[in-house]
DNA sequence: GGATAATCGAGACGGTACGTCGAGTCTTTCC
DNA sequence: GGAAAGACTCGACGTACCGTCTCGATTATCC
């Protein structure tokens, strides 16, 4: 019977804590900036979200995000692929709106693990998910050993891609074919 | 002539950082609850440290902190070094306050990236250095391909503990070896 | 054609008014409350009341109020007359939902002159009306001096039982008494 | 051994109160508005009072307030004295300052009883303490009956300043001799 | 006996002020 | 001159009400 819930101030919010975020980390963001910045009284903020955390959090999940729109491909080959996904991902630390998205994200896991942890999987799974199903096509295609620990090999991408948020350095294209040729010679098949 | 620095304070200020750390986390440390944990005024707390930040650093730094006393050995099997490593990295985020130090650490480096990235090198270099070291001397005894890149083998021991720590998801035995597997015989010399 | 007004809602706000006063005060009423507590929209009361003031008006001046029901005798003697109703609201002041509606109307006074002024005139002039034609009768009759200035003792009187409801200090019996005394004495004819 | 507290910001909130009671009312005075006003913290106001009332209260009590300095003289005339009193009570009613402060104090007692009440004390009681005593001595003086109850006179002097106040309406020459004239007349000697 | 039009409840909205907390600075006294 | 104590300004916190604004649901008329 109410008036129903204003998509456009949601939207206004959600926009502000991505500007917030790229301006000056999520750090400097307060609930009074995001209210001014996105001309929304703090009560329905405070109405809709528990935490600046869950504002993040649904400004992550919500529209388009820059820097996760990296393709998950499905080729033959195992190495162009994940030297494709790889290689995107590293690239797209290069534009700081992403580093301040993942550090955000980082910051808000550190503080409150629980929210994190939820936030992280929903980012990290499909990733995990998709090297894992390709690993394993390729053990059945005999690419790779038997007893190859797929689960790993994603793990080892996933960190190394938050590391490198995390500490702001984008890997360089030498350094992203050195790891894929690590780890896939990791878990080669004997020819 | 003048009176020297009171150590008394300064130890007093370190030891409530890290209880505070335990305690609630790095978001909940407060300079005015370190002043009173620690009976020492805040002006003397601003006098020494420029930040927050700095006193977790120093605290970091000074004194055993738990879990980085961790050994890095020096054998003539580089797997069973490495292992040795990791394996009690791994072990050491089963304790909570060593997980609280680690996140408290990567809170702040995605909070202040410059304050961190000090922070990280101070840490995390001696590992990358022992680690390259370890397995170039392992290259010149022919056990590892000659054109191993060692830095890389560094960076994802490294980036999987940040990793672990950040999701407080301590590594299981089983998970340490495949780990270490994979990434020996992503550089194993041809025979 | 369109749907009337609605009398129960009126009566619900009006009676959450009385309650609220009688609870905390002027002070504390708040229109949110009222709606809460009368069970009505917050539109409704803003439809047809302009102020809080407005309200507490209205409640004052609908239905039988307590304390404003004293009787205004018309007997001979005006001793007997101005002493049953000075008597009788003193007495009432010993009531707090009383001294609560007073405090209620002193206070919307000393905050909105204008409301506060029609209100006073509402429940003063009658009692000053009364007062007046008292004694102009008795002056009449010869019991008062033929200057005997009637507004002045009327004043008196509204003026004292004011400023006891608002010092929430109920006048005793022999107060009362003294009162009458003096002021009928100070209006006496020579004989 | 700390910085002792600021008289300066002490006096520029009371300062700040006086000001805004002229200028709206004390219904219209907010902490937030003194403490911009006052060039003040509103910690610093939350600090030394525990509410709005207390400062009005310590504003009326410092220092020189207007249309308290009327005097109390004491000569040998009961009504001159009185008159010269009651009269200048009145008269400062018809400036603005001396109604809001007197309506701002009215207010407060009948929204905090209990705080009003020791500040109506406060103002009320050296006068009624004054009107008492000369009261008494003109009794003494034989100028008035012998069972002339001079806490009757008092009361009835300053509740009608109070609700004169209150109403906003100063009272004429003419009616404060009438008034006068009733009271000294209620408790004049038999000659 | 429907249509219709203002009412009602519910509650979201942009605001203002509340009273609290901590940040970082300043001032005083003691050692 | 260092240090404890704590007052100071400042700004954000999260809450309570304000007065306005939609909503869908509910009546009393009037055709």
């Amino acid at each position: 019977m109410p008036r129903p819930r204003s998509e456009k101030a949601r939207q206004a919010v959600l926009a502000a804590m991505r500007r917030a975020l790229a301006a000056g980390g999520y750090g400097a963001v307060t609930i009074e900036g995001l209210a001014a910045e996105a001309e929304v009284s703090k009560q329905t903020i405070y109405r809709w979200w528990k935490s600046k955390a869950a504002i993040l959090g649904e400004a992550l999940l919500d529209g388009s995000l820059p820097g996760a729109d990296v393709s998950l491909p499905m080729t033959d080959d195992l190495r162009t692929d994940l030297r494709a996904w790889f290689s995107a991902a590293s690239a797209a630390l290069g534009k700081p709106e992403v580093v301040a998205l993942a550090r955000a994200l980082i910051a808000v896991t550190a503080t409150d693990p629980e929210l994190g942890d939820a936030l992280n999987r929903r980012f990290a799974d499909p990733i995990v998910e998709w090297i894992t199903q390709r690993v394993e096509r390729a053990r059945d295609a005999g690419d790779v050993r038997a007893d190859a620990d797929a689960a790993v090999i994603a793990d080892q991408f996933v960190a190394m891609v938050s590391y490198a948020a995390l500490l702001g350095r984008p890997l360089s294209e030498e350094r992203v074919d050195a790891t894929v040729d690590v780890l896939l010679r990791g878990i080669a098949s004997g020819r």
